[in-house]
DNA sequence: GCATTTTGCACAATCGTTTGAGCAAGTTAG
DNA sequence: CTAACTTGCTCAAACGATTGTGCAAAATGC
């Protein structure tokens, strides 16, 4: 199978012009340049008629630009990161970029590698959702001259733009919501340790806990991971001990690891929320509909893909890193049926 | 922000060696070359500490290859695209190749589109689920000499390979149990009609009917998109005359549109599946925790990114395009509670 | 001590584009 | 008729890597 190669070099020989000339006719800039009439029309129409397609990489070496864009997602699978996804291709589209897009899988290895990657593409920028355990890599590429954006996740006292929602709040508003419902003994299920939206969405539960004068118990936080698996395995361990341990209530840190949650329940008999309450993280399409409707916390937006565009376009052309103005959604508690009122 | 521009060049003139050593120590061909011990060490070890990328695109312009595949998928929310994508991903970094990634949003411009751009990257390949409705583009891109795999959706007497399921047996299955289970009067919620997709599974469906003597009444089948509000509407629709219709159950050709029906059910206060029974196509994690369990037609594969990552390379280095074999994934029907035995 | 082989690199072309500079031919001004 | 200007292009360098060829210097053989 031979490539087709169809290059301004292999048109010009064919219409004895210049190869400057063809490159500026099919850039639009035909006129400025003072090329015929008669020039430009023999020129459009044979490139349209023998299917030339630009090379944008000689073009990309040629600019020291790709106009290319990388993603990094720690899995696309995620609807909340498909949803991102989504919104920045769209976006990105608008402006002739194009996205590179990488899974990290919540492994640091392959975000590092990932990172090195785009680096070698020549990218013009990256919007990343890191895993959020270590922020030199990141750093490291800001300052070798990528710029970067941070999505959902971000670093504390590190100088790097991010959108993120408030998870804190969104996880106050969540726990009070149940201790207003007279749950004391809430079981937190959280995600990947160390993680800021795992971070904020702790503190937010401790602080109501503190606010409304319930001590803190540290072994009523459980789980590693934002998975289905850590919610199932989770959920299942406490079933066990559900009436000694007189836990009322979860909150789950993650969509998925809700799904685990509820799967576990159901396996068990357990009824939510007669037996159980649980309010989650991430409205999804389907909470609604769950077998009991989900209180959650949403916390998405739909024009963050543009939001987290802009933010990365803002930093292209600029000589020196300005102090960046992040950028933080709020979260909105949903309430459906999943909570029961009990005696305070 | 100016860029990182440490190149083989500027690390030559540092050094005092050539490019061309330095370029053969860091693609691991010192030894090959005779270059001394020394001079790999002195090498690899300030590319390390100058933290040296290569150029990507330098290298694509003179190896004429790009090291990447272009991956065009209708929309990456959908759960199904979305693990396609991720599957796709991991295997092609195992290969040390990059995805392009494109959202054809199922409007047949910008997939047209989506390609050309692909080309002027001059991809390797290019991993499609195709709207559908046109194949001239995709196959005037193979003929040009840019790999091709259709994905999900292909084309009935065009040479292109294509990975698929086996939705004409999967849907015929779904539907003789809705005829097992006494059901005569089945509504068909269908997605883009003429996708092959949804032509798959409506045949199916009249294959069923047909087979079991039950007359196809074309006033059943409703509905043109896989989205959820295609299922919305459609349902509400139904709702208002169901006991006129004396429709006693629907097949829904897509999971968005699934959740778009059980919305509409839930608002009207249609019980299933005591007052309608329904199959859907396409399992999901949450299918069996929906408030109905669904009974569904499952068509996924785990390694389905390995296999058409391994048909597209294939494809490569090949001079003549050899007859493709195509692969037809089974469907496999998830029996749950979501259709009701009814007197026939 | 001379021819031959081995060692250890360097030269320069090449990929397909963009772009500042330049230049011949035609036109206009005075 | 000559100078100046306009028209309509072309030349050639550059981007950063790879790679076939070439060639000194050192080592070895006899």
């Amino acid at each position: 199978m031979k490539k087709n190669n169809i290059t301004i070099q292999s048109m010009a020989k064919t219409l004895g012009v210049s190869v400057t000339t063809i490159s500026r006719v099919l850039n639009g800039l035909g006129e400025q340049f003072r090329i015929s009439k008669r020039t430009i029309e023999l020129v459009t129409t044979t490139a349209d008629k023998l299917n030339y397609r630009p090379n944008n990489i000689a073009k990309g070496l040629r600019l020291k630009k790709s106009s290319t864009i990388g993603l990094i997602l720690p899995d696309i699978t995620n609807t909340w990161f498909a949803q991102l996804a989504l919104g920045i291709e769209k976006e990105a589209r608008k402006h002739h970029y194009n996205i590179f897009l990488c899974n990290s899988n919540d492994d640091i290895k392959v975000e590092k590698k990932s990172i090195a990657l785009l680096q070698s593409w020549m990218v013009d920028g990256i919007i990343i959702a890191p895993i959020g355990l270590e922020s030199e890599h990141l750093q490291k590429a800001s300052k070798s001259g990528t710029p970067l954006v941070l999505i959902d996740r971000f670093f504390e006292g590190v100088n790097l733009p991010y959108i993120s929602s408030n998870d804190f709040e969104g996880s106050m508003d969540a726990t009070q919501y149940l201790i207003n419902n007279g749950h004391k003994k809430i079981a937190c299920f959280q995600g990947i340790v160390g993680t800021s939206p795992n971070n904020q969405r702790v503190n937010g539960y401790k602080q109501a806990l503190k606010k409304n004068k319930i001590p803190f118990d540290p072994t009523l936080v459980i789980g590693d991971d934002f998975g289905f698996n850590n919610g199932y395995t989770c959920a299942k361990k406490l079933i066990k001990h559900l009436a000694k341990s007189k836990i009322t209530a979860i909150i789950s840190m993650g969509n998925q690891i809700t799904l685990g949650v509820l799967k576990a329940l159901k396996e068990e008999g357990v009824q939510i929320p007669n037996d159980l309450s649980i309010v989650s993280f991430d409205e999804q399409e389907y909470s609604e509909l769950l077998y009991t409707p989900l209180t959650t916390v949403s916390h998405m937006n739909e024009n963050i893909g543009d939001v987290a565009l802009k933010m990365l376009f803002n930093q292209f052309g600029k000589s020196t890193r300005i102090k960046p103005k992040n950028v933080v959604l709020n979260s909105k508690l949903i309430i459906r049926d999943s909570v029961k009122k009990i005696a305070s």
